[in-house]
DNA sequence: GTCTATATAACGATAGAC
DNA sequence: GTCTATCGTTATATAGAC
């Protein structure tokens, strides 16, 4: 989706007040203050908050399209699991508090259990990484969509650079998976 | 703290729909017509919303509070860690939807970051999982925090019974401290 | 402890001028 | 694309009777 610079402005704003306070807890108003313009202003572009949750999930996941789709076209499944994971991975640190809001916000888990687009591209990277396995299998990709989530903005690795927490996050996510 | 009957019905209440719908999804009335009562009935025994979102954290972080104190207590820092964790653990297969409410609700949390003396928990709970490691140790126990918290009310995981759930947790949960 | 009733503020959203 | 002004609804919270 081809984004004007108005709406670019007003996902910027979003993402980073729903990081700060939630997505139930940023009100239009917050995000029209944070761009210097009215609440009107802001609904010229999008016509709803949930579209703009839900834009703001897609800009998010998009960055995950590209990857996905390789990983797929990979004929061995270890490889492609593997190339997918580093992706999530860079995903993830690159915009860390951003993964967590996508991942855990209420507002967020609801509004994308009801679109069924979001649903499929879930089910779509679940299938790379584990596959149609077994109980043990799902128990640890559940476990890993926390850890990586969860641990790019924890306070404990505030002061962890980016190459570190990369390398680290990779090294324990395969202990997960494998 | 002592509660009474009243205060605990709010509790319970509050703590179903927090789970489902979120703090910040979930209003007074909400919680008022759950019990059966008017919103005035529920001021009546908290005298605002943040003082039930504390009192059900309390509740929520009590049945930790008990274990940390043993575990504290151990001399063998080793069995001291691996008490807890077993403890932690326990605590968020017992109340899976709880655990990711209290851990990653935009609201709980920042309540939670003015509230001293649940840092001063957490960072006790912390202590006695990692000691005064370094920065891998640290990355491994943020990583943890969310694998369990995430792990048990993940719907890859919703059919796994609650034994099943625990053994897997503890075996994988020892991968990432070790 | 619970009720009715209400104060006050903020919310999402829209109309219409510029 | 942005503004002022406003609608209808819901939110937190309180006063006072029973």
């Amino acid at each position: 989706m081809q984004r004007t610079a108005a709406q670019t402005r007003v996902l910027d704003a979003a993402l980073q007040l729903f990081a700060q306070y939630g997505v139930g807890g940023t009100s239009l108003q917050m995000i029209a203050d944070s761009i210097g313009v009215t609440k009107a202003a802001v609904y010229r572009q999008f016509k709803a908050k949930d579209d703009i949750v839900i834009a703001a999930t897609e800009r998010g996941l998009g960055r995950l399209e590209e990857a996905l789709e390789a990983a797929e076209a990979q004929p061995n499944a270890k490889r492609a699991r593997d190339r997918l994971l580093r992706a999530v991975v860079d995903v993830a640190v690159e915009d860390r508090r951003l993964a967590s809001t996508l991942q855990f916000d209420p507002v967020v888990v609801g509004l994308l259990a009801s679109q069924p687009p979001f649903q499929q591209f879930i089910a779509r990277l679940y299938g790379v990484l584990i596959g149609e396995a077994g109980e043990e299998a799902r128990l640890g990709a559940a476990m890993l969509a926390g850890a990586i989530g969860v641990a790019v903005m924890h306070p404990l690795t505030a002061d962890v650079d980016d190459d570190t927490l990369r390398a680290y996050l990779l090294k324990y996510a395969r202990r997960l998976i494998t």
